[in-house]
DNA sequence: TCTCGGCTGTGATCAAGGTCACAACCAGTC
DNA sequence: GACTGGTTGTGACCTTGATCACAGCCGAGA
């Protein structure tokens, strides 16, 4: 049986509560590089992430992509176009392989209008993720070193909850670490060579990538 | 008497509940240049802009400062540390003269966990504040040129709530348009100077600028 | 085995902005 | 009027990362 509890958004409801919002929920897995969900369209329902990684990303003028966010087990998505009844305002899509819990719209909006604690612990979702944002706002302007590391440690922490920075990364290709932290794929690669070298990241057995610690510089250099 | 029901934040209580939230309110001006929150503070109270706009700003690792919004008449601020519970997470400072009406924390508190509707308003809030930095987080990546002309744009429309794009900006000086838009004060000089030759902005009487047209490419050059 | 396609590393070159330096200007004040 | 401090425009130069081009690798499949 599934536990709505363990995600926080969900914590605070009653547990008859919990099983209103279930009601025809399905579980969906997803293979790397499939989209959950599209920019402009109308979506009804909501994902609860139980494995995997995905990116929130958007396309800009130029046609270039721009990740917005990461997500992973404990996170969903898909629940601002039932909050604001409007479209999706950005593309999910899977970075590995995922199993998440789709939820119909209905009994959550229902509930939205009922219980306050929903609503408020969606508000605190909300407020959260905006300060999220806000960080990563403040540190794009920094080098690209700074950049990767710092997508580096999100995937490394979004892979599993409670992960410590170091743990080991999923194997994605250059091409995606270079989306997502918005640099061209060869200063991506020439990057990585330097933080390598400098003892910043470790290679492991596999080919899957490593923070050594967590210092990081946020600077320029 | 104060009238909080053109906050949308507010619009869909009762009266009697608005009445609750201004209990012991006050009215505050400050000047410009002058902050309003500052970052770590541990703030009670929300503030309600009546007139004037300010910038919500951090500070990063190299001390430069990053704007991440402004805010202007019908906004409010200092929701999310009340929020939370926790410090405040971003400075906020006058951009010109202001007028506020400062609230307590504790009644709206009060009122968030009893009343569904005002929890959800501000869980809509905050997901369209989110939407609101995702689309800066995207066009960010474009040119000096189109990053200073959004800059202008959104001046002029938070300078008063319904304001055509093309409305005159209040006066500040280079520095501060260089630092909205996160541009050197030069950089902001120079791309001014060539916007005015392409007549995409001019300089009203008074010294005032003023977006001529709206069509604005996001690209590079 | 060979081939093909995607991945990775790396050199050469280029363009956008940042930085430094400085001159012109304007307002307020003595 | 002259002085002062903040503002604006602009030239010269430098750094960063994007772009283009290409070679070596590896794994899947014929």
């Amino acid at each position: 049986m599934l536990d709505l509890a363990s995600y926080a958004l969900f914590a605070d409801l009653r547990e008859e509560q919990r099983c209103q919002l279930l009601d025809q929920h399905r579980v969906l897995r997803f293979m790397a590089g499939r989209p959950l969900l599209h920019e402009q369209d109308d979506g009804q329902g909501m994902f609860l992430f139980r494995q995997g990684i995905a990116k929130v990303r958007s396309i800009d003028v130029e046609g270039q992509e721009v990740v917005l966010s990461l997500l992973g087990p404990g996170d969903l998505c898909g629940e601002m176009a039932i909050l604001q009844g409007a479209p999706r305002s950005a593309d999910v899509i899977c970075l590995t392989d995922c199993e998440l819990v789709l939820l119909r719209a209905a009994p959550f909006q229902a509930l939205l209008h009922q219980e306050p604690r929903l609503a408020l612990a969606l508000a605190r979702l909300e407020a959260r993720r905006l300060q999220n944002l806000n960080r990563r706002f403040v540190r794009r302007e920094s080098s690209a070193a700074a950049r990767l590391l710092q997508v580096l440690e999100d995937l490394a922490t979004r892979t599993a909850p409670e992960a410590p920075p170091t743990a080991p990364i999923p194997p994605l290709p250059q091409r995606e670490l270079a989306a997502l932290s918005g640099l061209a794929r060869e200063t991506a690669s020439r990057t990585l060579v330097r933080l390598r070298r400098q003892g910043l990241v470790e290679q492991m057995p596999g080919g899957r990538l490593r923070l050594v610690s967590c210092e990081q510089r946020g600077g320029r250099g």
